[in-house]
DNA sequence: AAGCGAACCTGGCTGC
DNA sequence: TGCAGCCAGGTTCGCT
């Protein structure tokens, strides 16, 4: 499910409700989601206070005020959602807040102010760890994680150094988290429309031979951003799981240009827009005028 | 080294 | 209606 725009807006909704709190009791439901939660986590989560949500990637990062950090990843399918002391407060409950199917809730944060944070991810494809704060940056999770694409270093000449040499797609290149940290499937598939630029396209050929960037990466760098800061400001996508934490969808689906609409005409040159399969992955991308 | 395909797991949709 | 097959927003491992 989650990139970036999606665990920014996750950490967004949990950030007033956690910050500040502590946790009053853990209820842990299994063992395990794509790795088993760490030694004794119930115990060394318990009656720490968390001192700040931070995102790095589409990792979420809770600051405790012991010395270590809460690791969280939703994979493809995590979600959280806020349930207050006494029910859902304020208004008529938002439609569809609960999952259907709380046989997937695999943990629940109790805090010290009656609110619950409650995890759920049908596909258990997340994890969450437990690492002490000096190891942070060496941490095996962290040490070969790429560049923010929100943060100051992505510009053309960044994307210029960081592809140089590759002969792999552009797409493939972009979903590498230990360049970019951060883009999926969705938003690589609509930075590259928007950029004019072919999936299929060598990564290479937005350096000049000088590795410096050409106006193609200079391009590319600005609409990452344009896309990214979109998708943060409409809460997200929510194509299948992803919800805000109150359970509100997130809208920025309605404006995917490509993304899921194989056969439909581009809306920028009427060409029609293909499905191709890269690195396993689907690609979209409208084959008129993205060269 | 870089690049690609498979694997992890469940649910939802399509088509027969 | 039922069931087989395919597909999904991510990451990692192993094999060229």
């Amino acid at each position: 499910m989650p990139e970036l725009p999606e665990v920014e807006t996750v950490r967004r909704g949990l950030e007033p409700a956690m910050v500040g709190e502590r946790f009053a009791a853990i209820d842990l439901r299994r063992p395990d989601l794509r790795f088993p939660f760490p030694e004794r986590f119930t115990e060394r989560l318990t009656d720490r206070r968390v001192e700040g949500l931070r995102r790095r990637a589409k990792y979420l990062i809770a600051d405790l005020d012991g010395a270590e950090l809460l690791i969280m990843h939703l994979g493809m399918s995590g979600s959280f959602r806020i349930e207050k002391a006494g029910g859902l407060t304020h208004g008529a409950p938002l439609l569809g807040a609960r999952p259907k199917n709380s046989a997937h809730d695999h943990v629940a944060f109790e805090l010290s102010n009656g609110t619950r944070i409650v995890y759920n991810d049908p596909r258990r494809f997340g994890f969450m760890q437990l690492i002490p704060r000096p190891e942070f940056a060496a941490h095996p999770l962290f040490k070969n994680i790429g560049i923010e694409p929100l943060g100051e270093e992505l510009d053309g000449a960044t994307l210029a150094r960081l592809f140089a040499g590759r002969t792999a797609p552009l797409k493939s290149v972009l979903l590498d988290q230990t360049l970019i940290a951060g883009l999926g499937n969705i938003y690589v598939c609509e930075a590259l429309h928007r950029a004019g630029l072919s999936p299929r396209r060598p990564a290479a050929s937005l350096a000049r031979k000088d590795g410096g960037p050409n106006k193609r990466a200079t391009l590319l760098a600005r609409v990452i951003r344009d896309v990214l800061n979109e998708a943060v400001a409409a809460g997200g996508s929510s194509l299948r799981d992803h919800r805000q934490t109150d359970g509100a969808l997130g809208y920025f689906q309605h404006s995917f240009r490509v993304y899921g609409r194989d056969n439909e005409p581009c809306t920028r040159c009427g060409g029609k827009v293909r499905r191709i399969t890269q690195s396993g992955r689907a690609t979209f991308y409208c084959g008129g005028c993205q060269r």
